[in-house]
Order: C-alpha cells, then sequence, then structure tokens
DNA sequence: CTAATTGATACCCGTGCGGTATCGATGCGC
DNA sequence: GCGCATCGATACCGCACGGGTATCAATTAG
C-alpha cells in the first residue's frame, strides 16, 4: 500500500463524500473514485458501502481509517524528524498545554541547561489534547502529559510527581470560603459551571488551553478542578479550594518509542531527578 | 513520501550497498540509485555517503532507517489489519514465547473462553524479542511479555503479576542441593555458563525461545534464571534454586495502541481479574 | 416526470518508474 | 605501475499508471 492510496482513502473516509475528499485532496473526483476502487480490489476488501447518494465506512474502512491515520503519522513523523536531524542543529521540541505545568517547565528547563551536553529547548505551547498528535507525527520530541487527562497510548513515559487538585474560583464567590470539597459539589458550584472540554458536547464556549480556562473563570463564568500547582500562576481575584475526593494527577514526561536521542535522554533523566 | 521510497531506502541503508539491495527489492541496480537520489534531492538531505566502495548512513540517515522501519511496520499493520477486519472472522492472535507463560496462559484462555462475546483466540509461539514486531506489524493482536526482558516501548499494556526468579539447573548438580544463591553465584555455575539471548554476541549456541533453552539445561550444557513459574513445566530431572537478588519479573499483557476492539478489551479485562 | 446530485466509466495525455547499456572512480593483484 | 574487477551514477528508452475531461447511470427531491 503506497502512502498516496492512504491518504486518498482516509481523506474520503473522513469527508465520507468523493467531490469533497477530491476538492481537499486537490485532485479531480475520477481518479480517486479510481484509485479507492483500485486500493479495494488488491485488498480484495470493501472498504465503502455506497450508494449513488451516500458513502458509508464498512467494519474493515473503520479499521483502515484508524490504522492508516497511525500509518501515515508515522510516515510524517520519519520525514520531519529526518530533516531536523539533518540540519544538525541538534534541539528538542518539547510540548506542554498551554497555562500547565508552569511550576515545573521553568525548573526543567534551567536544570536541562545546566547539564553538559544539552541542546537547546523549544518550547512549544498548545492546546488540550493536541500534544499525543505532535508527539506522533513527528513534530515534536517530548511532551509533558497529565495523567489521567491525557492518554499515553503509544507513548514511553517516566512520572515526575503527583498532585491533588483544588477547584479554582473567582475569590469572591460563597464556595471559596469552604475549607474542602468533594466532587460533587465541585462540578455543581452554583453559577460556575464546569468547562466544556474539547470532545464533548454541549453548551457554553469550548476550551482550548489552561489561560482560557483560567480567563473564563476570571470573569465569573466558569470553575474547574485543576492540579494544585496552579496556585502558583493565579491572579489574585482567583482562588482555590481542595477538592478532597479527585483523582491525583501525575505529571509525566512522555516521548514517541525508539527515540531516545543523547539530548532527549538526558533531558528525561533531569526530569525524573527534579 | 511514498512507502515505494521508504522501502527503498530502508533495504540500501541495512545492506549498504545497492546491488545487493537492488536484488532484495527485486529491481535493478540503476533505478534504485535514481530513487534514493530523488528521495534525498525532495527531503533536501543526504542520508548516505557514498564513495564508489563503500556506502556509509550520515546522522539523518540513521533517523530516517529507524522511523522508516516504524512507518514501514505501522503501514504493513494497517494493510493487515484491515484484511482481517474484512474476514469477519472475528478472532484474536494472541503472541507469547515458546515456553513461557505455561501457567497462566492456559487460565487466560479458559477464563476468557467462559466469557459471553469472547471470540477465537489464536495462540502464536514464536521466539524470544519476536513479539513487539509482531504486534507493531499486525500480525498479531495481544502479547504476554515479561518485564524486564520485553520492552513495552510503543505498546499500551497492563500488569498480570509479578515472580521471583529462579535458577533452573539439572537435578544433579551439586549447586541444585543450595537453598538460595545470588545473582552472581548463579551466573557462575561451574560448568553450566548462562545462555546466549539473541543479539548479544559470544561464545556458545544462541538460544531463541524458552523450550529450547530448558532442553540446553536438561543436556546439562547451560543454566538460567527463570521466573519461579517455569517450575510447573519442568522434567523431573531439571530443578531450581531461589535466586534472592534477581530482580522480579513482571508478566504483562500487552497491545498496539488505539485497538481495543471489543473483543480485545474483553480479553484484556479477563487478564487482569485472573 | 424532470432536474440535480453523485459516483462510475471511457478515453486521452504526460509523468515517471523500471529496464539496458555504459561511464567513471576506486581498490586490488600481478 | 598497469590492467581488471567492482560499484555507484548517468544516459536513454519504452510503457504503465496517475490524473485530466467528458459523459453515463442511478437515485432522490420537488
Amino acid at each position: 500500500m503506497e502512502t498516496r492510496e492512504l491518504r486518498y482513502f482516509v481523506a474520503v473516509a473522513e469527508e465520507l463524500h468523493f467531490g469533497r475528499a477530491a476538492l481537499r485532496l486537490g485532485i479531480a473526483q475520477p481518479p480517486l473514485s479510481r484509485a479507492i476502487g483500485q486500493l479495494e480490489r488488491r485488498l480484495g476488501v470493501t472498504l465503502l458501502e455506497r450508494t449513488s447518494r451516500t458513502v458509508a465506512l464498512t467494519e474493515a474502512g473503520t479499521v483502515l481509517l484508524r490504522e492508516g491515520r497511525a500509518a501515515l503519522d508515522a510516515v510524517a513523523a520519519a520525514e520531519r524528524r529526518t530533516r531536523r536531524a539533518a540540519l544538525g542543529a541538534a534541539e528538542l521540541v518539547l510540548v506542554t498545554k498551554a497555562g500547565a505545568s508552569s511550576e515545573l517547565l521553568p525548573r526543567l528547563l534551567d536544570a536541562y541547561a545546566a547539564e553538559p551536553g544539552s541542546v537547546a529547548v523549544d518550547v512549544v505551547l498548545c492546546g488540550i489534547g493536541q500534544q499525543e498528535g505532535l508527539l506522533r507525527d513527528g513534530r515534536a520530541d517530548v511532551a509533558l502529559l497529565h495523567l489521567p487527562f491525557d492518554s499515553t497510548a503509544g507513548l514511553d513515559f517516566e512520572e515526575l510527581g503527583t498532585e491533588r487538585q483544588v477547584l479554582v474560583l473567582p475569590a469572591g464567590h460563597p464556595a471559596a470560603a469552604r475549607e474542602s470539597l468533594t466532587m460533587a459539589e465541585a462540578i455543581s458550584v452554583p453559577g460556575l459551571p464546569p468547562p466544556r472540554w474539547p470532545g464533548s458536547d454541549g453548551p457554553g464556549p469550548e476550551i482550548r488551553d489552561h489561560a482560557q480556562l483560567l480567563q473564563l473563570i476570571a470573569l465569573g463564568r466558569a470553575s474547574a478542578v485543576l492540579p494544585a500547582s496552579v496556585r502558583s500562576q493565579l491572579r489574585p481575584e482567583l482562588t482555590t479550594v481542595p477538592v478532597v475526593d479527585a483523582p491525583p494527577v501525575t505529571t509525566v514526561i512522555a516521548w514517541p518509542p525508539h527515540s531516545r536521542s543523547r539530548p532527549l535522554a538526558l533531558l528525561i533523566r533531569t526530569a525524573t531527578r527534579l
């Protein structure tokens, strides 16, 4: 199977429409129909059920969509990492959620920079849930993740530390006076609904990163249960209340398997020793 | 980057010889040279240093070899899993080292078969260190691994249990009378050298799986430190002595990320409940 | 019943992949 | 030192295949 065929199939499978998929791919519709047909014939598998009005994935098509995306990511990662390796510009790209790990990250960067043999670290801040994608397709080398929110599926990782969670809310709110809260109480604070995380549907604005989230809380429009370390970066108008039964959050440093370059290994070792 | 280009590059990078690589690929040498040249030009990267007598990998080439193999595995996995999904023959392929987990595996298979909604499980026994490859390229769905010997790099896994290690040796040997041994003593038992594991070099025969290993020990030609559960399958002429300071062995059930099909999830759940 | 939409088919053209023949460079034997 | 063998690169050629346009066939909305 060629990557071109995979790209074509993934486009059609995502659009469920040959015309739109062809447009997205920058080719005409007939060659696309033919390519998919050839792919199906070569695999001996029906990937799409199509009438002249609708296109639907078969069981096998669903599998190929998932696996094909992963394969395309792997190819893209190979290309990106090769290019970066050739630049000789030995540097690491570290990705973390904007607004998260604000306490740990500077310490890590300082400690790493002080190590002999360390290289430049490019810090990329991204939205929630995007880190794994960046690692998988080679745009990043290493990430700080927070279990159990982020998934380490397909990644190697080391635990860096665990912290309890607190409810973040405006200082003036009645609930701010409480000594502690339960999870049930925290998610039902009057007037301060929990934010809508990406992927979930529902009313209200969807937040994209921690900075947005804190702003939303400061506006008195939401509250959120977050790792205790956010306290170090809170503006004075925000306060926190411990949530006793919230699951503890584990910060981990994660990297793609089979990629422990020397600078990366050093960074990981530095992180675990903090 | 097309998979064809990746296949070509990996072949040359492994052979370090255009002629042999072309032979292996079933094409002539000139098109191969051209293809590699085009790939380098498109990437803007020198992958191979070549004189008219030698071919050597550059730094970037080393990266592309590693990443390219992973990407090709991912593509192969996509193809295999799609074909299998289309057969509709819902079945799982479980892979484990021949001779290992001989106690756990039957219990797991029995318990799983008794679950409603379980599917046929195809058990594949392979040599040491081959399981991860089978998982990565889609020939298997799930594996039983033994930490710290096997690597879980790039795999999801759940721990199933931990056991101590024992030295396995012929019953008649003087050391068999000992109550316990240290690791240092175990690997230097007179006349019974530890076997040569795949990947390491040295004198003596290289063993490929646990069955071979046990036979070698029965012949009085070797001894080995193995998980305590081997005792359940030892022939009477073999005996064991606890090794007090050997690292404990953890048996894990591992699977490729993003592939928790319903039957697989059930198998994993069954395993963790054993 | 007609028109619009959408995927499949027919046909043509040009790129590019693979083949053979050959060159140029390098190392080795005599 | 000279010829020879080895090996990668280059030149050139033919054809397969990917992509384009035009059109058909099937389905559905109005």
